[in-house]
DNA sequence: ATATATCCTATCTATTTGATAGTATTTGTT
DNA sequence: AACAAATACTATCAAATAGATAGGATATAT
């Protein structure tokens, strides 16, 4: 599972590249009413989009967020490894976050080959995955 | 990410049916130290899976813990059901714990369809594993 | 100045994870 | 009958994570 913090991060970005027609920034609070999204909550998560270089933001009035990059190359993976860590589902076949496991080793586990397979073929659909391509779902 | 538990039981149970060749029931201390899981933790575990009818146990001397299904039809998917619930990345999108997403409205929700494509593709692989496919690695 | 937006720090509650302790009960052996 | 050895059960616990909320500091357009 993923948490809703990743769900909703998601989701922002999709309505911030959904709603940056015009030069003004998406502001926390349009995103929170229009998604559904807590608004204290949601601004936690926008500012750690903006720390990972996702999101620029403007302070003040007229302020907001916008997105650094277009939206066709902000990677879903990438926004998910930000959020929530690791995607695949063991620590030592973990990418991005690999993690030896305490208990066992490597070479005789018995288990490792197939999350190795599943994290190869969720990769394979997430890494098509851009902010750009889940907005075209609308 | 599965939890350790859910890591646990399945090496619990590859072991179990590993050493199920004689008649006599597997031990949890032997388990424990062979693969390295804290025995009190481990207890918790068999029992969770006998109470699901994944095994059965004997108590007193000479006790311990036996598949009560053939190791080929022990599925893992049922396994990782039982010990961590939802496989699926989206409450929305679980086939075995479905879960309506509170914020937001299925028809419209831009990232259910994708969570779908990882759901099956991570399902086919993992319905076609065993407890008996996983011994056959070793 | 003022209104309005993000920024930042602190805090909080509930749940889950990962585990341990201690006792009760069952069973085989002597 | 006594004993040893195994699971069964109940209670508890600590740490981490999830999911927020509150309140004030700071920046900015008008």
């Amino acid at each position: 599972m993923i948490s809703n913090k990743c769900k909703y991060a998601i989701k922002a970005l999709v309505y911030i590249a959904n709603n940056e027609q015009d030069d003004r920034p998406v502001m926390t609070a349009d995103i929170a009413r229009e998604q559904q999204i807590p608004r204290k909550f949601l601004e936690i998560i926008l500012r750690e989009l903006r720390n990972n270089r996702i999101l620029e933001s403007k302070r003040g009035k007229d302020g907001g967020f916008r997105l650094l990059r277009p939206a066709s190359e902000i990677n879903l993976t990438e926004v998910m490894r930000i959020i929530d860590g690791p995607i695949a589902m063991l620590p030592c076949v973990s990418l991005n976050y690999y993690r030896k496991c305490d208990e066992c080793e490597e070479e005789s586990c018995e288990i490792k080959a197939v999350f190795e397979q599943v994290r190869d073929r969720t990769l394979e659909i997430l890494n098509d995955q851009t902010i750009k391509s889940l907005t075209l779902q609308l």
